[in-house]
DNA sequence: GATGAATGAGCGTTCATTCAT
DNA sequence: GATGAATGAACGCTCATTCAT
């Protein structure tokens, strides 16, 4: 059996961290919305800030892993990151919350993540590379161009959280995909 | 004479909130780098968060007049757009202070705009309706090829906010455009 | 078989009292370094405090009967204190943590003692007091004789807790028994 | 005109310190009984550590001052000896609570006094010292001779603040000024 | 207009103690 | 007996805000 209660914490408070904003949710606010006691909290994370880094890293680095098999599974650079594209979608369709939390929460303010470790953008960089290199993808900075792309792809998704964009995000996929063709096909 | 003291405490508390973080940074801090007393940042302003979002507004809104006024001068949807980007990628060079703490409070500050007034978000969305009308845009839904427009302009330079993006921005500006007239040229 | 658990965890706690202050200690630190659950503690003493009482009384109390064992054994009043210094700065340089633990201790603890027990400060207040009345001490109020026996006695100790004197403390015990002798003789 | 708030929480937290105990004490307790706010504490001193050390030190390191000009105005180390026990005295039976608040405090958790500082101990060991030189002091190792002198002054004080001795500390003077002369005196 | 000492609610965190297993 | 997760009151401390000067 998994931990339950520490399960109940970080699922509380991704969503207090999502709605309220990190700064602004108290351990207090965390423990009512987990229906544990305050002290609790301390029994399973080090500080506040030891349990957002553990939310963030906990589904931004195996994201990394899942976005990367789903690459690898397809044929060419386009259809890699279409199936990408789809995936987070839907993703955040089914489960809005925990990538809202990512989209918000400062990169910055986390812990560095050591280099090495693949990452979101890590596998995005690596998949426009091999697309340069193979010429599925104009000769362009590989840099410039992975933060292109990830443009394209995380900006209607921050305006979905902001309300600026509504409904399903899924179906906006398709204009996604054909910008990222747009921008990036030799 | 414009208000000296208001002036100081806008400066310098800008240049906090960017270097550490709007809950990070205390008015202790704000009084100390302006070099005046706690007590005084309230007769300018109500509380911080009156001054956080006069610090937002009093430059994304005049930011909005000043990129419509850019957008005005230029004849075509594409040149409107590049010297969009340019102005704005050559003023982030110039003083990144200002446009950082606008990338980085944007979210949950604009909640407080009343429609109508024009945004450079705004501005934006008309080049694009108005490129569509024109046939200088090809179909596509305005506001999801807003933001899109967006991503590819914002994501490079909050890229270079967290350092993965180095040395002038301006230079990069050829490549967004480039980009924006693949995703939107008709 | 004596209670295996409850002497692990008075040893390891007296040690933890001596090095970190009694309330710099906390519960879980004993626990671990007895090797026990933090529950275990609870089974054996009703609450921390007793456990510091405990500790401070089964020392303490046996300390007197046994200062008193060593007094009756020697003939004279001079003799009785000598022997008393000696056994105490030998028992502190053999095991310095319990007497440690006594001198930080003391104060406080001793409130809890009814009267008519013996303690170590009563068995050299008798001492002193048949001094007196065999004409081997000198006319002086008991009180404050005792007072001053103890402070020549401890004094060196505690010096030597604080790390003002070093070295183990038998060899001193000559200067204390000749200033006893000193302060005291008729 | 001094700094009214420092030295009311200066003179509630000794007499705290001394009645409960300085862990016993909290930040509540101190601010109550100086009838200030808790924060207000802090705009004072760094924390309740520096507190302690504070008012350790700012009455430590004074006496120490004041013992040594008594002490170069007698003539002979004896009456040195003499003045500086019925200076002490008087104080403590003028002012027990600073007295016991010293003696209470664990030299060891306070910050480390520099080298070459002078404190009571320091000037009472020069006094031992310089008595020697001048053959008024017998031979003996100087630094145990001073914790002997020291515990013959110190104890009583230290029985008169847990109630083991009674009534003004003064007319005890005589008694220990005599024990001190016998334990010392060439 | 400016000051800065004072405020006090509220923060993140600790830890002696309890209790279901 | 032993466990260790859970508790929650209480801690030291912070900081946006106020107000007498």
């Amino acid at each position: 059996m998994t931990d339950k209660t520490k399960t109940r914490i970080a699922e509380a408070s991704v969503g207090l961290f999502v709605r309220k904003g990190v700064a602004q949710t108290t351990t207090k606010d965390i423990a009512a919305a987990a229906g544990i006691a305050e002290g609790t909290i301390y029994r399973h994370f080090e500080s506040k800030e030891a349990l957002v880094e553990h939310l963030f890293l906990s589904n931004y680095l195996p994201l990394a892993k899942t976005l990367d098999g789903i690459q690898k599974r397809a044929a060419t650079t386009m259809r890699k990151l279409e199936t990408i594209v789809r995936y987070l979608y839907e993703a955040y369709d089914h489960d809005p919350t925990i990538f809202r939390f990512m989209l918000i929460t400062e990169h910055g303010a986390t812990a560095k993540i050591p280099d090495g470790i693949a990452t979101p953008v890590s596998v995005m960089r690596k998949v426009i590379k091999e697309g340069i290199k193979t010429g599925a993808v104009r000769r362009i900075d590989p840099q410039i161009a992975t933060h292109l792309a990830l443009g394209l792809i995380l900006q209607p998704a921050t305006a979905h959280v902001y309300g600026e964009i509504t409904g399903p995000l899924a179906p906006r996929a398709n204009d996604v995909v054909d910008a990222l063709s747009r921008v990036l096909s030799a």
